[in-house]
DNA sequence: AAGTGGTCTAGACCACTGC
DNA sequence: CAGTGGTCTAGACCACTTA
């Protein structure tokens, strides 16, 4: 039994919201620092004289929030401020594609952790909707698609799809596992794509279960969605990247003039 | 009773997440369209046969991805992609300055939207650290700081606090609510504050409960996280803002030369 | 009034961690 | 083995929406 009115008190604050309100307090003022455990849910139960359910769902709302982090059979824990990687304005420019640079190297290394790049996948598919508009391709026209999967000190950090019209990346190292020294970005300018602009859209979401699965990520952390296109001097796209990013390790800048 | 090896199947995907799979894999593929209901929590329980909470939990899952909508009294629909307003790579362009065209009110009409300013709080408080970092002043000090909420077409879009150095507004119109016609960068303008570059760092979380409220934010929505700074031509720092932006109606792009 | 989601109870078994 | 979180059951009352 037992709904808010039960006392007679209408629209009061349910227990398992009070719970909450009440940790989430102690959290945000730093009575509980990050790492430390909470209460198990037997201990919050019992002494807040709910059911064990009541209880739990409070942490279900800290999690969601993203304040707190359960891990089974240890316990539930004030999350840990996480390393952050930012990938800096300038990851695109020449003079990192000409030392042999990659962006996502030139960005790791600049903050001392150590690459690593896994390629999921190389096959050629359909373009989806937002690449065919960017590339000006018809609807489902095939392009080659890139799947990798970055990590930083072997912590997932992005996945990323890259695309290539085949009129572009077709018969090219493109279509093998190593492209070149120096990334993909290096062999497309072998191949006379001369990078000259680049367009960028930021948005976040909450991940599906497989991203979460991909990058490792705990309850109650989105993701940043990165549209990423790339053009030539002529102002021609030549490639365009979909990036998925854990948001509690990422941060993007962007260095812009004005006028 | 009833855990995953019950039935002698170790490991086994437990009821919820498996029937939260189900639903997931018909909105994704378009079976369940934005707007529709789903089935009752009661009428998912007696389906899959389970115990009602346990539908529930099911539901519980795809509401923290962001994917349905659950509304009391009602049902639980598939989420409607919502509108977008995309913050311009231009916004800050001093074409639209001169035309008396704040950047926020250029971007809503753009788009077509009605676009409303609330001036929440203008108030003289220690800067916070990341500001006094940016403004290259000494931690604690005084600066203005302006709380504003967006609105287009009356739904919130942004919460934004702007920092000015007192230096450079004590006495100002930048003190009052309505500083100048073209918005506080006009007036930073007339006080010789000339816009040359940008400097902006994206990222994402969980929104706190009183973003949640202020932004009217559904359950699995993150926010955006934008932090930008204003440098004059002599590459001084004059003024920083801090917004918050539901990630479900807001995307920013951004074009930069390479090299 | 009927149907829906929101919350709670009291109890159970499971899987995982760490002593 | 004890303690923790993960999941489930079967039932209940509440608040809200719709007809």
């Amino acid at each position: 039994m037992g709904g808010p009115t039960r006392d007679g008190q209408a629209h009061a604050t349910p227990p398992s919201r009070r719970i909450a309100g009440e940790l989430r307090r102690a959290i945000l003022d730093g009575e509980l620092v990050p790492g430390q455990r909470l209460p198990s849910e037997r201990e919050l139960a019992s002494k807040h004289g709910t059911a064990r359910n009541t209880a739990r769902q409070a942490i279900a709302i800290l999690q969601a929030e993203g304040l707190v982090d359960a891990q089974h059979g240890r316990g539930v824990f004030v999350r840990q401020p996480r390393m952050f990687l930012r990938v800096a304005h300038d990851r695109y420019a020449r003079h990192h594609r000409d030392a042999g640079r990659p962006p996502f190297r030139t960005e790791a290394e600049a903050q001392g952790l150590v690459p690593r790049v896994e390629v999921r996948a190389i096959q050629q598919v359909p373009a989806p909707d937002w690449v065919a508009g960017q590339l000006t391709l018809g609807a489902g026209e095939l392009v080659l698609r890139r799947r990798n999967r970055y990590l930083a000190d072997e912590e997932p950090v992005e996945l990323a799809d890259t695309y290539v019209p085949l009129m572009i990346a077709d018969g090219t190292s493109l279509m093998h596992e190593v492209p070149a020294v120096g990334g993909i970005y290096a062999a497309l300018e072998q191949l006379g794509h001369r990078l000259a602009r680049i367009d960028e859209q930021v948005t976040a979401r909450m991940p599906l279960a497989e991203e979460t699965e991909a990058l490792a990520l705990m309850a109650g952390v989105p993701v940043l969605e990165l549209r990423h296109t790339s053009y030539d001097e002529r102002g021609i796209a030549f490639e365009v990247t979909h990036s998925i990013l854990p948001a509690d390790r990422n941060a993007l800048t962007f260095q812009l003039p004005v006028d």
